[in-house]
DNA sequence: TTCATTATTGCAAATGATTTGCAATATGTC
DNA sequence: GACATATTGCAAATCATTTGCAATAATGAA
């Protein structure tokens, strides 16, 4: 897995704090953490980073309608979906065999899939 | 299927654009939508009634990850969701059953589900 | 090991989506 | 028609993300 052409402290550190705090981060709790644990870095630095990360397939993107962009490791864990919860924003895994549902989406209207997201929304037991 | 409290002219031109456009559509689609075809309507109350018809579940909200977020009415269609281009943004509906899939996910993990995304990436015939 | 090249970073400012305060206006009610 | 207040327009604020540019650091070559 390739990001950029050069392993920098910077890209080290958004690597650790991404796995460390063990769920989908977004780019403010990556800068969060790492100003807590070690040096300063510049949030531009670390949005460039993600998108760079991204694009090389070391992150997902993830989305809950927050108004911003969540960020996992992809190699970390299998294949998985997210509980999202609406109350307090606490977020679970869900693994789930799909491949019935990916396979009756392949070769529709003509799409070539690259990716897809099953989020779901609801309230964990704390919120309800 | 309540909106606030008064039917507004402001109200109706939305909706109307909404259905009108017969796809998932930005506050600024609709905005551009509504300026043309009627008088102007402010940007913000576009968002403060998309808000509203969300709330009282009138129109879904759908990302895509534009760094924005689009809606569509709820009552137009069955249950449904969305092939998104991410070459050039073309948006087109998808039908699957998914019972299965929904029912593993009930009492997981304690959680009440309300509501669950799905979403597939790729490119469709014209960017491939 | 030092040097040179250039990817990467920090900083500041810009951008884009969305939200908010507030006074003016429109809607439903009596 | 007059009142009470939900809703709107306008302007400014906020939040996430992006971008330009000069300074800095990583890596390969000498």
């Amino acid at each position: 897995m390739k990001i950029g052409q050069r392993y920098t402290e910077v890209r080290k550190k958004i690597f650790t704090a991404i796995e460390k705090m063990d769920k989908p981060v977004s780019a403010q709790e990556i800068y969060d953490y790492i100003k807590q644990n070690y040096e300063e870095v510049d949030l531009a630095s670390i949005y460039r980073n993600l998108e760079l990360m991204n694009k090389s397939d070391a992150v997902n993107v993830i989305l809950f309608g927050e108004g911003k962009k969540r960020y996992e490791l992809k190699n970390m864990k299998g294949h998985h979906h997210h509980l999202f919860c609406e109350g307090c924003g606490d977020i679970k895994d869900i693994e789930m065999k799909e491949e019935n549902l990916i396979k009756n989406v392949k070769n529709k209207e003509g799409f070539v899939i690259k990716k897809h997201n099953l989020e779901f929304f609801g309230l964990c037991p704390n919120c309800q």
